[in-house]
DNA sequence: GAATTCAATGTAAATGTTTTCATTATCAAC
DNA sequence: GTTGATAATGAAAACATTTACATTGAATTC
């Protein structure tokens, strides 16, 4: 690889000429400018990025972290980061989450070496996440839930779900089941509290928190149906904390012949493709990830480069009205 | 930050010899190593990245470029890159590759300019993507399909269609229809092909292969199926390049009032999880995705340290029976 | 024609490391 | 106490840039 002294040389120049062609054109002559060209074009020159940002102590990266679930979610999500990362000349690199063998610190040290500027953390399990003191100091931008007092994006599941209470009740369901994942106690409260508010019942028996490790969202859903039937408690309406549950409890309950969404109304959230794929299409909350990735990256890239930013951004939700309920 | 140079004036040392303590230990007495490590710590001491691999001249860092679709598929390819990556202390940058507006040339410029190491390429269209010249000699590995003589890996997607019509054939079905995507001339080939080897009709009115752009997906399942109510023109079977595709035809197949399987049987492709999730769960084709991007990333890093690699890895596909066929 | 100004370019320091080579300290053997 | 060998450390070059400051040269003004 030639460098900008080859260049140089080449272009019968000082390196410094060459390095103004490409950081500052307008004060070199035309004439120079055109020698540096040809030499660097001769030579196959391309500023090395590694010197440079080493010199002007920027580096333009950040790091996307987000669970490493195949979960259409988070791959919209990412590519609103990324989009707008590229708008504003970053690269992004890649982190995952995985629940029992997370260590941020991985990452932290990737900025703390100056690999990477700051970090979007979309790992769904914030809350339930042990404050890091090498984090302190790291620009941080969180998705979802609030982590060691950096800036988040929020969706106001509680409104959310409060909705789909409302919008099931306003149907005449009146018996509604639960199914959900433990960490998801923001969504189980608001279920609990929509019940109350609209003078329902709340049946624990209706209920499923599954543990939310690798693949089990499937087989989570199944076990609940299952139980349903077994119980002979079939709640008229189900509301489901995800659109691949929802899916799966659909499919469960059609097999135990029973009619979604006449006998059994059923519900996700996130409005991801499977909830337009799936017969019958669901009815779920719409979250804008893109959006959510778009600002998020938005936010970090603005702290990094040092201005002012807001503590919390918080997106709208809405009902997206399919077959399924 | 502090440097290299102010760990050493604290702990008293010269900075080769902090620089020692981090890359050959062995060499340094414990008593200065210990000094080293007090100060380092004191002084929150992290080595500079940057100059790093400026120095040693060695990166550390590949591209993934996938489409910028959300599909379930690229993601776990993308999972398997990382986690290889990982496991050999690289870095991913996120690269998305989109249809109508891709430019390779932006990564290339990244590995030129020694921001990262190498490529790995999944676009899903290599072959109907012209040569780049300055991509001549960037270490690069493809997915799916060869590009520019680089080392790929594969599928043999013509075995695999094979052996779907085989057994669809076998289950008694003749009359077959076919739904993909214009770029995917192999899978298309494969069906006329396997038809003809089972002695089946091909009927050109039961085929649609889509334009693929942005989220067409399932509108061009949708138009499918209603064209075929519509010429009365009702498969028996229907083999689809993709699950995603086949769930929305199953979805429109059963919004028209056919049974599947019944009626008519749907086969898909890759096993993502809304094979498992629709019902009739879906009979397709797993691609071992992950595995894909693992190998992938195995050739470009060990290409990129200089051994010899091969020049193409094929991977076996095999189908899976669930209720849809 | 000398003085002044300004545009164009060059020199050299600085960025934070690693590593080669040279030097010094330590210790055993005679 | 020398000598020699070896272990530990230091000095400085090298990696590829950017940039503050200095220098040059030409044009402008008097």
């Amino acid at each position: 690889m030639s460098s900008i002294k080859d260049v140089a040389r080449e272009a019968q120049v000082s390196i410094a000429t060459v390095s103004r062609v490409y950081n500052n054109p307008k004060v070199v002559r035309g004439k120079t400018k055109e020698r540096v060209y040809s030499a660097a074009e001769k030579l196959g020159y391309t500023p090395n990025f590694l010197a440079q940002t080493l010199r002007k102590s920027i580096v333009g990266t950040i790091i996307a972290i987000v669970p490493d679930v195949s979960n259409a979610f988070f791959m919209d999500m990412v590519r609103g980061i990324q989009d707008y990362a590229e708008s504003r000349g970053y690269n992004v690199l890649m982190g995952h989450f995985n629940l029992n063998n997370f260590d941020i610190r991985k990452y932290v040290k990737l900025i703390k070496s100056k690999a990477a500027d700051g970090i979007v953390m979309a790992t769904g399990h914030n809350r339930h996440f042990k404050p890091v003191k090498e984090a302190r100091n790291v620009p941080m931008v969180t998705i979802e839930e609030e982590f060691m007092g950096n800036p988040y994006i929020y969706v106001d599941n509680f409104e959310a779900i409060k909705k789909i209470v409302e919008y099931l009740a306003f149907k005449g369901r009146k018996k509604m089941g639960f199914l959900g994942f433990k960490t998801e106690e923001e969504r189980f409260e608001a279920f609990k509290s929509a019940l109350k508010m609209y003078g329902l019942e709340y049946d624990k028996n209706m209920v499923k928190k599954g543990e939310e490790v690798g693949k089990a969202v499937y087989n989570s859903a199944m076990e609940y149906v299952e139980s349903l039937v077994e119980k002979h408690k079939i709640p008229e309406a189900i509301v489901c904390t995800s659109d691949v549950l929802a899916a799966g409890a659909i499919k469960w309950l059609i097999k135990s012949g029973l009619n979604v969404p006449k006998d059994v109304a059923v519900t996700g959230f996130d409005n991801i493709e499977v909830a337009e794929l799936v017969y019958p299409g669901i009815t779920t909350v719409e979250q804008p990830h893109e959006s959510m990735g778009h600002e998020a990256a938005r936010l970090l890239i603005n702290k990094i480069e040092g201005h002012e930013i807001a503590k919390k951004i918080v997106f709208q939700t809405r009902i997206i009205i399919r077959e399924s309920a």
